[in-house]
DNA sequence: ACCTAGATTTAGACCCATCCAAAAAATCTC
DNA sequence: GAGATTTTTTGGATGGGTCTAAATCTAGGT
């Protein structure tokens, strides 16, 4: 019907599909020639880019990815694999990886395990059909060491986020969870607290572990022989839980630090609940210092992990790796910072003003 | 090296990729037969299935489904373009297209707008690239509406979720913002407020204009002429400098509600920095019902807008679109409710019992 | 035993780019 | 200006599936 004139939309509206042979035809070229523009290949003389992609752009040309995958060995894409894309910590490190992504024209299929490792098993057999050139993988709990193991048969790189399994050398990216965990130990100390508990996780994957060895070995540099570890979910209920259940123990604790920032949440919610102030009558810490630190009453000092660095460190190791899938392994651990605010006590929570200043957001 | 045995590992540490070709050698049966019994087509008959399946574990035969898309017309991908993933509103969306993907094969490529159109398009045109069977998009603010044009044009079916440019009948997923906007305000005029006013929303995108119709509608409908909506970002920081601004006027509101949560949040710090009591002094209402509005204090009543629910309506109505891309356009718009809780005065928040209710997660 | 409709299977073109080796064109050297 | 280089360009094979139309096989009917 439309007449064949040479504006973009009449190769459009024809087909939708016009294929390196119609520019080649189009500029008088080979089709070998076409592709070799296409790819800013040097080996191409000027004048000939430039009538090449004169007709690329007569024509209305789209890239066929999946057609130079298929030829080629890269497919520019990634998997990524997160545990609890609800949570505000994952969704920042997802901007960090999507930051570093698209700068290198790559794009990341996003898959929710729920920390489930049969899903997360399902997911990464599908990430394998679609030929990703990696995965980045935050392991679901309970996740098989031997799964990176079976990723390597496959030949698929893994960067391993946050957590990790199996034995090294591996690539990875994630926080110095150990060292934060001391932090918190060692700042609650100063404050004069000897009877500190901590409280969550259950599996046994790296996090869990480091954390749980920060705190026993914190204590233990300070003589302080009396530990409390509560094995728990890692929810805001699970925290309500586990404080409620604390402070019913003949000798309950004066402060707690928890697995992260959701269980210290409910775990001041649980003090309250038992009409004791957060911060005063027992210090509270989390972990991975969200943006919503700031708006709970204390607010909530917390040990930041920074997942957005996070992210971005995880992207660059897989492109790393994609560009030399035999170099040496790395492990990217990035220091966490104790993020000091009210309810560790250093500070009077009675002035509201406090509040004011970590308002800003960065968008 | 290897000899060649017919155990698993044998093929795939040949080369890793065992083709139909291969498994059609070793089961005796030509190529097309086994791309047959991969699709589950029942042209093929049982002995013969069987015969070819126990062939592909043999040979730990992978599918390659970039070739499959090659010749055959969908990639069983889809994209997704967000707007500002780091909030837990598109955590929740993005876990609920997850959900509903995951049932049927499908995986999603997930990039970051950070509301920037130019980030967006390039977004949107690499999607094609890689012949996305179709797009879900939450326009970014400044979005040009023959943008949805384009996307036609292209041949992509595209389901807008939560805002919405350009003119119908295209597909949509969101919420009714305006009846949302409507029950705060009525909630509100009930609880006996006269002065009501609302709180965010600057660019001219379905979402918002939505969203200020409900709220002059409604307080018309009351008689109340007083109105008052400041135009702000969508940030917390802006919710807090805003109710500043607003308290600071001759007659300032009883009562705000606010665009989104987290401008909520942000006015109520800046209620308390004023020294006066959120859900006392003056009323808050949200809008968006995240997880975290459990923990503010007061507690933050607010319009529920399920945003998991609305991402596997988004994906549904994508996967439908797909099966049949020239079926009428449809609108799925899910009706809000509102959560009340403390800040909006309907409760004393005296005692901080109320607090434990909503505590459930659902982890 | 012969014919036919229906059930299975298959050959070979096709999708669209990349890769390689070799051809063609341009430039240089003496 | 012939031969040696260097720079550009190209044909044809290739990757791994799907599709269509035709071939082959089966069971049922007479």
């Amino acid at each position: 019907m439309a007449q064949d004139n040479d504006n973009s939309q009449a190769a459009s509206l024809r087909d939708g599909s016009v294929t390196l042979q119609d520019i080649a035809a189009h500029a008088g070229v080979s089709r070998s020639t076409v592709s070799l523009v296409l790819r800013e290949s040097p080996l191409v003389a000027e004048r000939t880019r430039e009538k090449v992609q004169a007709s690329i752009k007569a024509l209305g040309y789209v890239y066929n990815r999946g057609a130079a995958a298929l030829r080629g060995s890269r497919t520019q894409t990634l998997g990524v694999v997160v545990y609890d894309i609800a949570n505000p910590f994952f969704g920042a490190m997802v901007a960090g990886i999507d930051a570093v992504l698209n700068r290198q024209n790559y794009v990341s299929f996003l898959t929710n395990s729920e920390d489930s490792p049969a899903r997360q098993q399902r997911f990464l057999e599908r990430m394998r059909e679609h030929r990703v050139d990696a995965i980045l993988l935050c392991p679901a709990e309970g996740t098989e060491p031997q799964l990176i193991e079976t990723l390597q048969e496959w030949r698929l790189p893994c960067v391993q986020v946050l957590r990790h399994v199996g034995q090294p050398p591996f690539d990875y990216a994630g926080t110095d969870f150990e060292q934060g965990v001391r932090q918190a130990v060692n700042h609650l100390v100063a404050l004069g607290h000897r009877h500190i508990a901590f409280l969550g996780g259950q599996a046994e994957h790296s996090a869990t572990r480091a954390r749980w060895q920060g705190y026993f070995a914190a204590m233990a540099d300070h003589g302080l022989e009396q530990t409390r570890c509560l094995r728990t979910a890692l929810t805001r209920q699970a925290g309500f839980d586990a404080i409620l259940a604390l402070m019913d123990e003949p000798t309950p604790p004066t402060a707690v630090i928890c697995h992260n920032d959701l269980m210290a949440f409910g775990a001041m919610l649980g003090l309250k609940r038992l009409g004791l102030r957060p911060g005063i009558d027992c210090a509270v810490i989390g972990t991975d210092d969200v943006e919503e630190t700031a708006l709970s009453d204390p607010a909530l000092t917390s040990v930041a992990t920074h997942p957005h660095a996070i992210g971005e460190e995880a992207a660059r190791l897989a492109l790393r790796r994609i560009a030399n899938p035999d170099g040496a392994r790395e492990q990217v651990v990035l220091s966490p910072r104790l993020q000091v605010r009210e309810s560790c006590g250093a500070h009077r929570p009675s002035t509201h003003s406090r509040h004011a200043k970590p308002l800003v957001t960065q968008d």
